[in-house]
DNA sequence: ATGTGTTACGAGCCACGTAACAATT
DNA sequence: AATTGTTACGTGGCTCGTAACACAT
């Protein structure tokens, strides 16, 4: 699993359609489809269900939307309270 | 950054040594050391002071840290969370 | 000299994009 | 036929490990 994936995992939830987060990541379908289907090899379990017009979420589909988000905006959080303790000072 | 950079950090920060940390993940010093690096980089901030002993927290480095766990944790708890809800069922 | 982290460099793997495919409407 | 997701396949880039390095003790 890899941060990539759980963009594209939430990108395709929200979109409901492979090409869309395609285009919404400046990606082209077939590795965006790749990552969803690694995905769910991954983790042993389908996430979403194929329709004729898109994709839709499996209930563990929405379980792991949650977690994805969050885990997202956790990397986010990161990098923020990371920048602006730049200086390397050693405070003791 | 990859959750591969972010464990490398947290073995690195728990053994405050690349080369036990390295052992610890079935990988060589290079890589590993590259892995901080590349972190660093990309934070744009140090998070270890190197001393000829091996490599000690800076502030943001332990800022960081907490972060870092976080995330694996949360990652952890994804798995789980999808784990079990196996079967393909719609739900309504 | 021993032990630390880093850089050079070559090889193998990974992931992208184009193209072709399968299937539904 | 048009629109969806997927598979084939070749290429470029990334990342590993070995070896060589720089530095401190």
């Amino acid at each position: 699993m890899s941060l990539t994936h759980l963009q594209s995992f939430v990108a395709v939830a929200e979109e409901g359609h492979v090409g869309r987060a395609a285009r919404r990541l400046h990606l082209s379908q077939p590795p965006l489809s790749r990552h969803i289907l690694a995905l769910e090899d991954e983790l042993g379990t389908r996430l979403f269900e194929r329709t004729s017009r898109g994709m839709r979420l499996l209930p563990a589909g929405e379980a792991f939307l949650c977690h994805a988000r969050r885990i997202l905006a956790e990397v986010d959080a990161a990098v923020l309270a990371v920048r602006g303790l730049g200086a390397d000072r050693t405070d003791h």
